[in-house]
DNA sequence: CCTACCGATCGGTAGG
DNA sequence: CCTACCGATCGGTAGG
C-alpha cells in the first residue's frame, strides 16, 4: 500500500511536471489532455486515474507556487533587516525561482486566469495580499528615508513583472549565467540605469 | 461603393476592437468565435463576412502594434539625443502605449505565440530586431559612460517586462493617475529604488 | 492502464 | 447578415 501510494504520487508528479511544460509552451487552454497524455506516455483516459480534471492540474501548479512565495515572505517579514536588504532578498528569491522553477512559476503567473471558482478568488486574494506586504516593506523604507519617495504599489508591479522577463532569457541562445543575470537585475532595480556622478 | 467600403471597414474595426478585449480577458485560445460574435452583436457565421479566420484577427492586432513600436524606434534612432534621454523617451512611449492602447498591446505581447506560420516567424524576427536596437542604445550609453556597466540585453528585458505590469494598474481600484504612473516608472527604472547619499 | 465512446463545442462553410 | 450544418476535437466516463 505504501508502495502503491508512492508509485501513484510519482506518476502524478510526472503529469504535473509535463503539464507545466506544455502549459508554458502553448498555454492552458490550447493544451489538450491528449497532448498531455502523449508527453506522459499513456492514453488520455488514463490520466484520470491520477488527476480528477484538467483544472485540478492548474490548481496544483498555481497553489504550489503561491505557497512557496508566501512562505518566503513570512520568513522575510520576521527578520529585522533594513529595507534595501529586504527588497534585495525578495528580488533574489523571485529571480532564483524564475530560473530554477521556470515552468511552474511562469504558468502560475500567466495562466491563473483559467482557474475555476472558488480557486480563482482564493488565488487572487493571496496575490493581492502578497503585493500589499511587498508594498508595505517599501513604504516602511520610504518613511525611514532608505529609498526614494516613489509610489510603492507601482514599484512592486515593476519588480514583479521585470522578473518575469527571465522567460526571454531562458529562450535566448547566447545566455549570460544565472548568477550574472541575478546580479544585473538586482543592480538595475536597486540603483537604476543612470551612472551617478 | 465608397460608402460600402467605409461601412465594412468600420465593422471590421469593431470586430478587432472587441476581439482585443476578449483575447486579453480570456486569452486567444479560450475565446470562441461565438463569444466574439455575441459581443459584436451578430451571429458567429456573420463574422466571416469581415474577417477570414480567427487567426487573421490575431495577426491584425499583433502587427498593428508591432508597426507602431517599430515606427517609434526608427524616429528615435534618427535623432541625436543622449542615451538617458533616448531610453527615457522609449520608456515613456511604452508606458503610454500600454495605458492608452492597453487591450491591443497586451494581446500582442501575451498571445503572439498563437500566430500561425509564416506570421509567427515574422513577428518573432521583428521582436528580436527591436530588442537588439534597444540594447544597442544601451551599449552605446555604456561606452559613453552615461549609464552603468550592466548587461544590456538584461536591462532591455527588465524594462520591456516592467511596463507590462501596467496590466495590474488597469485592474486596480485605487489607481494613481496615468501621468503619476509614468513618472514613477521612469524614475525607478532610470535612478533605481535606493536613495542616493 | 486501455478500448470504446459520450455530449458539447469548436472554427468554419454553403446557400440564400 | 442569417439559418442550417459540417467534420474535428474537446474534456471526461464506463467498464473491464
Amino acid at each position: 500500500m505504501a508502495k502503491t501510494a508512492r508509485k501513484k504520487a510519482s506518476k502524478k508528479d510526472l503529469i504535473l511536471q509535463k503539464a507545466a511544460i506544455m502549459f508554458r509552451e502553448k498555454g492552458f487552454a490550447a493544451t489538450s489532455m491528449r497532448d498531455l497524455a502523449e508527453s506522459v506516455g499513456i492514453e488520455a483516459a488514463s490520466l484520470y486515474n491520477h488527476i480528477r480534471s484538467k483544472n485540478e492540474i492548474l490548481e496544483a501548479i498555481c497553489f504550489d507556487v503561491a505557497n512557496r512565495f508566501n512562505t518566503n515572505m513570512e520568513l522575510l517579514e520576521s527578520n529585522s533587516d533594513g529595507t534595501i536588504k529586504k527588497v534585495e532578498s525578495l528580488l533574489r528569491f523571485h529571480i532564483q525561482q524564475m530560473i530554477e522553477n521556470y515552468e511552474e512559476v511562469f504558468v502560475s503567473d500567466r495562466e491563473w486566469k483559467h482557474l475555476d471558482e472558488p480557486y480563482l478568488s482564493n488565488f487572487q486574494n493571496q496575490r493581492r495580499t502578497y503585493r500589499k506586504k511587498f508594498a508595505s516593506i517599501l513604504e516602511d523604507g520610504i518613511r525611514k528615508n532608505e529609498i526614494r519617495n516613489i509610489d510603492a504599489p507601482t514599484a512592486v508591479l515593476i519588480m514583479l513583472h521585470a522578473v518575469s522577463g527571465i522567460e526571454s532569457w531562458h529562450r535566448s541562445k547566447t545566455k549570460i549565467s544565472g548568477k550574472e543575470l541575478e546580479e544585473n537585475m538586482v543592480m538595475i532595480m536597486i540603483d537604476g540605469l543612470r551612472k551617478q556622478g
